[in-house]
DNA sequence: AATGAATGAGCTTTCATTCAT
DNA sequence: TATGAATGAAAGCTCATTCAT
């Protein structure tokens, strides 16, 4: 009815197969309406009612496709992650020194942070899951930290970034992505780019050791600048 | 031990007194639960109830000190926003050169991140308040970027702080402490001293102008510097 | 029994309609049941739980048909304004003299004051409702009151009825018949007619212009008059 | 402390009564404030809270002078209900025909339900008092039924009102007093005594029987009431 | 006689979830 | 697959009333 193109009528095969097709379709129509209305008024005040009429659906509809709200929750979480772990693994085939991979994490981790499944990662509360869902998530944030540690450490071994506290700088770069999650509006003055390129200059401008930057960031300027703070 | 001073017993005002001290700390102590509550799990999975049951009292005697929930949640917000308000103040009166200002102004910010009224400001969703209480909210926030603004912008002009964009570094930075209010245990591995310290220098190294971070700055001293900051 | 009509077994109409006949036969029910309980035990005293029991579902059942209590009570008195306002159109649209409007009048709204959504008008208190629905209601009030001023003022004018202040007589009138609404039991010993019948004489015998009066009122009338009107 | 005036030191006594007056003083304004604010709000909306607060008093205090707030209400209607037992002692004291009776009754009836006590007699719900108290109400309502229609009876017995059926007549008349319990403004066009003698007049004149009647009730008279009355 | 504080009882309302169709 | 209807559970809030002082 539909269509004829990709689906001919010979093949039995195809109606199934463009039914789940189309099943797939609406359930990423469903997580894609609850992720914008869950970010936009927050978990607990966003309804399954106000989902499903976004969707032109009605409620009981929406669990053809999810367990309830907290499975549409944890999915949206999990699309983010996705995402990282994606990256993640992409960078480490790449290869290259610490900074440089440091680099390329934080751009791409920023960019992430700018769209509706990426803030999922930060703005939602692993509170609302079961117990079950939320080790995972905890499971994953605590890998995503340690990748932070591991590029810094391995840039540190590798000479490319300056002597410091891996786990204190990870902290420190990845609190300045997250929170990018929570103040990034798509209509907003600047593009996800050109916040993600800020972010990765700005965040390893400190770090990196070069022949440039010794001159300007030697570790040693820290000395003065604790002792005259207070 | 408390009296003798300024009520013996003859005084008709040391009952009034007593009862309004009285007062005022169970509000303090309401509030003291319940913020402490509202970030152990969450504004809307916390129930007055629990609140209540943790003071030994029943729920209605919580309306004898609020108005109701949201009121208890917009105090907590309030009672972090004038401890901000207050060192900003400070560091205003002290003046300085902006990367001074700046340094104090991530050291307080970031200590304030590390106590519970503190982590409210980052915590609570401004959406769980009344319009009206959520303008005021909204306001500070704004108020907050602004003074991180104008602490880099004085920097620049002075010379203190190399040539950046404001906006770009205030979100960096600011989005890093933020973020402390989300992760810091009070029993973790790190004081808050010891944060407070690390955010500084990490914060700032960047930023300062290259001349003068180089005599300054030994590695060595970071180490000392989480001991020797307070 | 109530079938073949318009729908067919083969009508995918049918069982959509008949869902929405349902859906508006139980609303039915529960206003019925509503506007019975509320009278009974007074609005404020009658809980939705015990409409909700009348009627074997549970509270939250009720919000499907209904917004709220208020709303209900809205309703109950929609209902009976309803049933007023047909008959005011039926009376103005028979024309006739100020004093036979005045006649019917009397006779239709102590009727209507002998059911339960006419008793609404008046058992009510406005100030249960919104702001908005209260205005609807006040409005509705000042309007019966007008049309009972304009049929004296038609009648004296028409010289059916003799000269008097139409806004006290009004009152007179209108204050008897409300009062119905407070005291008549539909198991009491006098029907609804009879005492539409009884207070129309008696609300009307002392305006009729003498000579007419003397001759249309006799007391034989009075019961002629209940079974002619209808 | 407050007065030398009507107590003297001298008498043990005097401070005694001095005190039980002024309780009863108290108790007084404690049931002006309540029949005010019950008739403005209703019964249930109103709280004891504002009770107390227009009398710069707090909640407990009014449980000195009343068992409670259903106490307070009783107290309202007993007032009222004084006021008729008064006056209709007077009337059948005074003696006179049915009719004159009756317009007596009217006249008074009506002025009563124009103040705050009287009008609670008919705004306030027995339902709202304990069984007990709701079955004094009910009675004394009985009570007054029973007079107004033993004055129409006697009226009818000596031939100053023409034959009518005591009891349908009393409702007649009784509702259209009772009603302006629920209209009457204190502040607004009419005063007490014009309405009282307007509903006089147009209560009973459709009763009296016509000679009478006719000498009785000079046109001048209704004249002048309803001229004043706009 | 009056108060601050606290309580118990109750009500409306919301919402995720289930079920028969 | 989708719907209308219904439910259970729970939460916030109000208020008359009591009690110790």
């Amino acid at each position: 009815m539909d269509a004829r193109g990709p689906s001919s009528d010979s093949s039995p095969w195809m109606p199934f197969e463009s039914r789940r097709r189309a099943r797939d379709e609406k359930r990423d129509a469903v997580l894609r309406t609850a992720v914008h209305l869950f970010l936009e008024q927050g978990y607990h005040r966003a309804t399954l009612n106000e989902v499903a009429e976004r969707l032109n659906i009605t409620k009981p509809a929406l669990y053809n496709y999810f367990r309830g709200k907290e499975d549409i929750l944890f999915e949206c979480w999990a699309l983010g992650q996705e995402r990282v772990d994606d990256f993640i693994a992409g960078i480490d085939a790449a290869g290259g020194t610490g900074l440089n991979k440091l680099r390329k994490l934080i751009r791409a981790y920023a960019e992430v942070m700018t769209t509706d499944y990426g803030a999922s990662l930060v703005r939602f509360d692993p509170r609302d899951l079961t117990e079950k869902n939320s080790r995972v998530v905890r499971a994953a944030k605590r890998s995503i930290d340690r990748t932070f540690r591991k590029y810094i450490a391995d840039g540190i071994a590798d000479g490319s970034i300056g002597p410091c506290d891996p786990k204190m700088t990870a902290f420190v770069i990845a609190g300045s992505l997250n929170w990018i999650g929570h103040w990034f509006q798509r209509d907003g003055a600047m593009s996800a780019e050109a916040i993600a390129g800020e972010f990765t200059e700005r965040l390893t401008e400190g770090l990196a050791v070069k022949s440039t930057r010794r001159v300007a960031s030697t570790p040693a300027k820290r000395k003065k600048s604790s002792g005259g703070t207070r």
